[in-house]
DNA sequence: TAGATTGTTAATCGATTAACAATC
DNA sequence: TAGATTGTTAATCGATTAACAATC
């Protein structure tokens, strides 16, 4: 069923929201959903949506809609949440802290089995339940379970590095918060970058070109 | 000088990286450089560099290319990073936490002058010399020191009420970690998301749809 | 001056929106 | 059957790339 050509990014980057949107009416008992109701929720047109649901499958019925907890399960498997790739963290810091805690990884598709730093203060701390295990033990720890994927919160000082010796070992898939463009070295590999200071910078930008007439007066005062 | 009509959001979301790029060549020394050895070292095309530059006036001369140092220069001030927008983080959990400790806010634009929480056991604590205070105080605090921007991190269930409250007391600028749409009920508020979990999916969709033949062999025995 | 590289216009490509026939 | 809403094709819009004249 699925006329899977090349999806565009675009598209691919509306579906986490559609799912969790889906996941959400799914809860609160929403059972049907027609692609215009959907668009004047999510901000879209009713149009789009229904061209990037085509891109995977036909999921709705003519004259009446989706359905929501199918089409919710549809996306979620086109996404691959089911998958569970085995991932590991590299840094113990505030970050990797802060996505060990939170991230519900087995939703997300993923599943975390190992966190690694080199600083001797973190190494032996238990994150999550998870005990901050030594660098020099990936390679050993690498054999013996393959991790698929590596969350990568580490400074950028040492994110070179790593990055070369776990691609070395044969690491493909990225998540990437540290400020390194790793699809430039490795062009074959599978990044997603989540660079803060980016999105931190493009909110500046927004707000310092915003329309000023809506800024409260309060603050004009202290702009030259 | 700025021709600045309406510029589009792939530009502005390509500008940080410029930002970030040409300050590293400035620190290593680097003073000169064309649009065609950017593009190459970024991986984009020369021409979208000089469009993307242009669309805020002509920062290169001919035959010679542009000046590092003044062009980082440039950039940042068409971000706005001299601004110090005072921002208030809500939520001291392990985002709230990891952001205060890990961002450099005051090279970026914004000020961080308070962090709130209404969980008695946080409230009191102190991260990276501030310490949190009691969401009750929130009022006076605003009235006070009038913050521009709110960094939220907050859980599910309480932003819907904490970003009504803040909106009434007349904060416009967000930058949102947590999983709610504030533009959807706020179409003026100015807002940067930064939902993990949809990074995270999107992720999982780029590596579960990547040419399997690229997967280590022994991997495939997990798969159905 | 000749060579290089920008700034800018024109051409192409891709993504979004509109329209409507298919069909539940 | 009539009404509704999808799936899909065509039209539009916007972003990227190519080309080249301007000029340092």
């Amino acid at each position: 069923m699925p006329k899977r050509s090349k999806i565009s990014m675009s598209v691919i980057r509306r579906l986490p929201r559609y799912y969790r949107f889906l996941n959400q009416l799914d809860q609160d008992g929403v059972t049907r959903i027609s692609s215009t109701e959907l668009s004047a929720r999510l901000g879209l047109t009713a149009s789009q949506i229904r061209q990037d649901l085509n891109c995977f499958g036909g999921f709705g019925q003519q004259g009446y809609g989706y359905m929501v907890h199918q089409l919710a399960g549809e996306i979620g498997h086109i996404l691959g949440v089911e998958h569970r790739y085995r991932t590991v963290i590299f840094g113990a810091g505030n970050i990797g802290h802060a996505i060990a805690a939170q991230m519900d990884f087995g939703e997300l598709g993923f599943q975390l089995i190992g966190i690694f730093d080199n600083d001797p203060q973190k190494i032996g701390t238990v994150l999550h339940g998870i005990e901050v295990m030594d660098l020099v033990w990936f390679q050993d720890f690498y054999k013996k379970y393959v991790p698929e994927m590596a969350a990568l919160c580490i400074p950028r000082s040492a994110i070179e590095e790593t990055v070369s010796f776990l691609y070395g070992l044969g690491i493909r898939n990225y998540w990437n918060f540290s400020h390194y463009d790793i699809s430039m070295k490795y062009p074959d590999a599978v990044v997603e970058n989540v660079h803060l200071n980016d999105s931190l910078l493009t909110l500046c930008y927004e707000i310092s070109h915003h329309d000023k007439a809506k800024k409260p007066v309060a603050l004009l005062k202290h702009e030259k």
